[in-house]
DNA sequence: GTCTATACTTGGATAGAC
DNA sequence: GTCTATCCAAGTATAGAC
């Protein structure tokens, strides 16, 4: 019986070895979760992976539903950081999208967006675990929407956009080009696609729909 | 053990009941992806909505994974035979953004995307079950340029839009949008990305990059 | 063609020794 | 905290009676 809501942490007592299981198994988690998929990511997996013991996973999270937040968690924290010191440079409509190249590529290239893109369609199968998975999807909109405002702000056509609506397609296009990437197993398809996009922006600053230098020195 | 490549089909005699249970079984395949999602779509289940015996899945399709195909194909098939129809009236961007509005609203009111969509991301769960997809998703990759192309035809800016690279972007974003209105249960969120996309095409055709009103009458 | 029964596998989760 | 051993549920797939 899977614990309904909240996990039951047993108050980590830090005694060495205890944060060194907890990362080795979350770091299995992650690594699972790119290259077998959700469905494959099985406690037992997971602990063999980690050269650990599967009853240590419930020992430490409570369930595997648990331990799989923990590694979007893990997974999330890092990227957003350093993504958002990069986004902080965004000026124009270019800039935004050789931005999101940058981090699409990483993301798809590490498997970062498999970990992602893998919870967010097996969260079906647990129940509750959309709502969570869901909550840890909003710091990326968030970003997307930030992002997205710093571009528009250069453009006269940006001020018509509606920030959160294109930050929300933006995301759901972004699952949906991991999910056809693995499908298919042809990612170079979906790195096309900003090749195209940077042509369009950089036509768009032609027509003179965005100032294309602005240097954001405040 | 599942086969691995091609499905062996019983030769079926059209013995009255046989495809009478086909039928049954591959509506109620449908129906238990489209309720349950992919992980929770099992022979047992879907025997048991179908009112008919598990075994019997293996006898008619040979695998679970055959028997998710055929259902695949029994959906794909209706609706693509019907949107070629409506898709067929395209002259103008904002007639591609009404024609895809009805389509996706249908969708995913009726449960077609999450077939798909579940299939999609599902399909790594099953060796081979990949390729069989992607194959199928080819057609509404096609269908989908189609679209395109008839609306660019009528715009000045359509005629340096690679309309496959578009094409494949909006198949990524219609599975990208069904996906997260499944996590949290939000239809409306995509529904009013069309409203916004109305908006746009209309704007796009008021600043004169599209010829709004050009019948297409051969 | 359809059913019952069952073999076999894998998964989550727990008990209890250490 | 970590391990072994185990329970129990659910899955695919097959054998064989009808």
């Amino acid at each position: 019986m899977a614990k309904s809501g909240k996990l039951s942490r047993p108050e980590p007592r830090s005694s060495k070895s205890s944060a060194h299981t907890r990362q080795a198994l979350v770091r299995a988690a992650i690594e699972t979760l790119k290259t077998d998929g959700f469905a494959r990511t099985s406690a037992r997996v997971i602990a063999c992976r980690a050269g650990s013991n599967q009853s240590l996973i419930f020992y430490h999270f409570g369930s595997v539903a648990n331990l799989l937040l923990a590694a979007l968690d893990e997974v999330s924290a890092d990227r957003l950081e350093r993504y958002s010191a990069t986004a902080a440079q965004i000026g124009s409509l270019s800039q935004l999208v050789d931005v999101a190249e940058v981090i699409f590529r990483e993301d798809l290239d590490e498997g970062h967006a498999a970990v992602l893109a893998e919870l967010v369609s097996g969260a079906a199968s647990v129940p509750g675990f959309g709502t969570e998975v869901a909550a840890r999807l909003r710091s990326w909109t968030q970003f997307a929407q930030d992002a997205v405002e710093k571009a528009a702000d250069s453009s006269v056509l940006g001020l018509s956009l509606p920030s959160a609506d294109v930050a929300y397609s933006l995301v759901a296009l972004y699952l949906g080009l991991e999910m056809l990437s693995h499908l298919d197993g042809d990612r170079d398809r979906a790195f096309a696609l900003f090749h195209r996009a940077k042509q369009l922006a950089a036509l768009a600053e032609v027509l003179g729909f965005s100032s294309p230098a602005k240097e954001a020195s405040p």
